[in-house]
DNA sequence: ACATAATCGAGACGGTACGTCCCGTCTTGTG
DNA sequence: CACAAGACGGGACGTACCGTCTCGATTATGT
């Protein structure tokens, strides 16, 4: 189950030496691929058995790693959850071709794509789950991901409405609920089917022809 | 954390004697009130500590009975908790004031209600985390909890294309996911606020002027 | 290297059912056969490993038991070689052949045979070590074993005595040491060869010569 | 625990430079205050925890020394542990007084002081126990330790021999056996109070009262 | 009334995973 | 090169449970 297995890694991915003018401890400086290696398995974990199924032993052992080199870096598994849900932040990236529809099913395309494909897509529900339980870790997912996504279709619609072409007092917020809302909601609790790019141009439709001038 | 002690029912909850005319096994007869509250503990500790965490001796402990008892009725945990969700089934009530944007605020409200107040709505993110590793449980949720909530809005969307208010042509499915979505995706994953009245209201009100007729 | 396995023991070694008239717990009763199969499993591991080395999971492993079978009746591993100490007590069997010389060269001769052949001789050592640590084992060990042997050879001379053919305010103590201590530290500390009956013989005859009467 | 701190040492006690003309291997030379911190710290040690619960580590941290400076020397524990053994040797130092009682009474009262205030004494027993599992290392002290004491002993019965004043054909393996056995055996085995100066002149006379010319 | 037979609470059992600790090895920078 | 410092993989320890099992006590039914 091991994702990186650190000492299969080729010699080149040893990190450079310390930059000089930077105070180091003594003794063997710490391993930076065992960091990596251990955050990649956190979340593989995370995703495959949720935060209350996943132990620091499991994860070492699918880092390739001892159990010493974990609890060294993180104390706790609230700890090194915290921070491997840090990791999970995506860069935000507006695009504008113009057309403010194609714009917005766009950005909802990407929130399907990432619920399905990425690792911090099944990481969701997981930590959904335990949301009552440890709230600041959903928070934490929430400020890295959910945020920015909800940031790209946001803009679009600011964007709508400085250009004319939406109402000028538009609760922004709420129309983002009405775009994201149903795609995520039925992407996650749908039996079989997923959601499909179809669908959500006929959302976008629908909510539009609510909110544009007419 | 014990729902039912079955040690400390009334000696008057006793089951009534069997009716003649029916083959008894022989021996002493299994106790009634075990099942309903095994049952009980289970669905709380479901919501408690989700499908992972639940321990079919946590489970006889908040039961107030042996785990002998547990066992002998359901082999496994997943038998226990399929039986379990299966008595979550609510009754479709259709409520009809003649308005139709106040009875899809009333359809919504129940919804936000549900998740917030119920049981059940404690245990939907809990399953939801579950679905892919035992979508067999999800799966008589989604029958037993989530089909009948939908339903409630979809018959009241039914009715207003039947009564002519909305485009004949509507796809109900969609149109649910638009109304169910962003309540339930908000009310689920939002920071602290909770879905308030007015917002519903907006919600449909939004909706509606993308698809009613004009 | 397990010694006794519980699994694998006869039916017909179950315990008898309690004496009536005597309070039991509620719940299973433990069983009987894994406390003696977890002493002899202590017994040897202390001959093999000593004190130090001796570990409460290497002890259930060699009785064929559970790491929580061995926690629930002796929480540390103090109490566990303490108790397991006391079973080696021996029964002080005088034998009395009429030659006061025969009889001392007798007892002899057993404290040689015990410390080569018995787990009780092999535990000596490793115990003698641990003293300074804990005084308690070695002291339980030494009234268990070592008293008694010593008080066979002490109550021969006790007889030669009362009978005149010794000195009459004979040192008992200190010629049990003379008898006993040329053997056992032989026995011990040399390097290959044991100590032959012929040596035996000779070193009771050395010390008569001292304190017979002439 | 550290018996000589490296780093504590005074400047002073650097080892002088090497004499010319010898061939030395290029780089720093080994630190020989190293070499006997670390025997020491062995010997402390093995004293206090044994062999078994002696680790390279602990030795090293006693020492004042990085661990890698002690594999640097000695591979494994085992030549560690001979390698300090072997500094144990006493020379032979006998005394005659022209008392054959008096000398072999000093004698056996420096085999009891042994065993009480030196390290070595306190080492015996830690290796007793380990003698079936490291015989060599039992081996080692032997012939550093306890042959030369016993030979203070043989020495004064070998010329109690040559002056007439012991019997002709004594056996004086045995006889030291006799003597240096009961001291030694109840120095070690006894519950609290050791062998008093009394008890060894009485011990020594009884053994000559039956090998002593009559 | 009394034997029969299955249920029930309680808890012992073998097994296993957890987090901690520590060992011996390896890898840094400094002298 | 030697040396300290300490990170690393591995493994053992004692704990905490889990699901199964085995007790005595209880409770209905048939004779």
């Amino acid at each position: 189950m091991a994702v990186t297995h650190v000492r299969g890694a080729a010699p080149g991915g040893r990190p450079a030496p310390a930059p000089s003018g930077v105070v180091r401890p003594p003794g063997r400086p710490r391993d930076t691929r065992c960091d990596t290696a251990i955050i990649q398995a956190t979340l593989t974990e995370l995703a495959t058995s949720g935060f209350g199924g996943l132990s620091m032993e499991a994860v070492a052992a699918a880092a390739g790693v001892g159990k010493g080199t974990v609890y060294r870096r993180w104390p706790t598994k609230g700890a090194l959850v915290a921070d491997a849900l840090a990791t999970l932040a995506e860069p935000y990236e507006p695009h504008d071709t113009g057309s403010l529809r194609d714009d917005l099913v766009a950005a909802l395309n990407s929130v399907r794509r990432h619920s399905i494909q990425t690792l911090s897509g099944r990481i969701m529900p997981r930590l959904l789950a335990e949301k009552e339980t440890h709230p600041e870790l959903f928070e934490t997912y929430r400020q890295q991901v959910i945020v920015p996504s909800r940031e790209r279709v946001a803009s679009v619609l600011r964007r709508g409405v400085a250009e004319g072409e939406l109402l000028a007092d538009l609760d922004i917020d709420l129309v983002t609920d009405m775009l994201v809302g149903p795609v995520s909601y039925r992407q996650y609790t749908s039996g079989s089917h997923e959601v499909s790019g179809t669908r959500i141009g006929q959302i976008v439709d629908t909510v539009l022809g609510g909110i544009r001038l007419c």
